[in-house]
DNA sequence: CTGCGTAAACCGACCAGCCGGTCGGTTTTG
DNA sequence: CAAAACCGACCGGCTGGTCGGTTTACGCAG
């Protein structure tokens, strides 16, 4: 299917998501008006409407771009870790400190995306589900080697992506000290939520 | 202000702010239709603006009243813990079960009520932060009273908050287990995340 | 290389319908 | 008989989406 568009649909695309996501990162979904991701992108509301079927299907692409992203980064940095451990910290180490640098992509991810009625509750799923196996596979592989206590992976996955959450939340409503400046607390609540009681076994 | 209402009047608002809080939580904000609101209560749009001078104002009413609720359970329950570290742990129980029985009503609290653009942001950032001042309040004491190594308790009451927001959200999400049944584990983990190495002076 | 035809890409004026809010008037209350 | 409470028809702004038409890209034959 990709491999059918041409290249210059393709690059159309790209600069159509850009726009995109800084409209929808400046304003919500609602607040954002299509047309102005025309302006922001020299591309009529027509053009926008070949490429996109839909406004909501533009966002869903926004969505899924971002993910794609982010869950790819934090991949990364878990492969270089070494060990389950260090890896689902270095996940977690690596979305934080990009939607640090990133007020308004942060805002996306975790606000605005909520913006639109029952259409987006699935998709908000979907995604916090990818960052959230991500952190659970580490977890997970860190329990079977005995580095940590914690058997309910799932759950405190769950936790862990909630906790980063809501850190992030509170920063760009408070906006006081970014997850930057906290992580380290963070992570040693977060690793402490899991560890072994022999403490000596952590890492 | 709140004193110079009549007793009809109060009553009436009531009878609205129930059916509003039904409709919103039905539909999120912006699906949510002022009409229908004032079908369900057989009161016409004039008398709900009289009662009410918008739709934002009168959603905003209905999510003070909703915290207001949910926080006074809370610390009830807290008061009747016989430790710090308890009367913690008692809150989280507290709205969990409470959550646990009203889906409607937590899908109202987590999820729709961000289907508001920017206007809705500084409202949650305040709901939020009730909780998890009830939550600090209570670390705080635990950790004064030596039951707790964390330091940064107002990072653990985020993290707790955030944790049980994501586990309440994911059940809204995936219907799979309700927040109840995962409530122990879930607690262990929180409790974990913060207790003493020494897990003798757990609570 | 050139011209040409087709389809992809793009344009932007226009429409439609939805819904929050209003307001002049009516009923109820005290 | 005020004043409070309530009624509901109506308005008007807003904005996704459409659609007939234009321009650009590209393969290909001459």
């Amino acid at each position: 299917m990709a491999a059918s568009y041409t290249k210059h649909t393709t690059q159309t695309r790209e600069r159509i998501l850009e726009a995109a996501e800084s409209v929808f990162a400046d304003n919500g979904y609602h607040e954002a008006i299509v047309d102005e991701i025309g302006q922001r992108t020299s591309i009529s509301k027509g053009g926008l409407y070949f490429h996109f079927p839909s406004k909501e299907d533009l966002f869903f692409a926004v969505m899924d771009r971002l993910a794609d992203k982010l869950v790819s980064r934090a991949e990364k940095a878990a492969l270089e870790a070494e060990s389950p451990l260090r890896a689902a910290e270095a996940a977690i180490d690596q979305v934080l400190s990009t939607l640090s640098g990133q007020k308004r992509l942060a805002r996306l991810l975790t606000i605005q995306g909520y913006t639109m009625g029952n259409a987006f509750e699935s998709k908000r799923a979907e995604v916090f589900d990818r960052f959230a196996r991500v952190i659970g596979k580490h977890l997970r592989a860190a329990q079977e080697a005995g580095q940590i206590r914690e058997e309910n992976t799932d759950l405190a996955s769950l936790v862990w992506l909630g906790a980063m959450n809501e850190v992030v939340v509170h920063w760009l409503f408070a906006d006081g000290s970014s997850p930057k400046d906290v992580m380290s607390d963070l992570k040693s609540l977060l690793l402490a939520s899991v560890r072994s009681v022999d403490s000596k076994v952590l890492r």
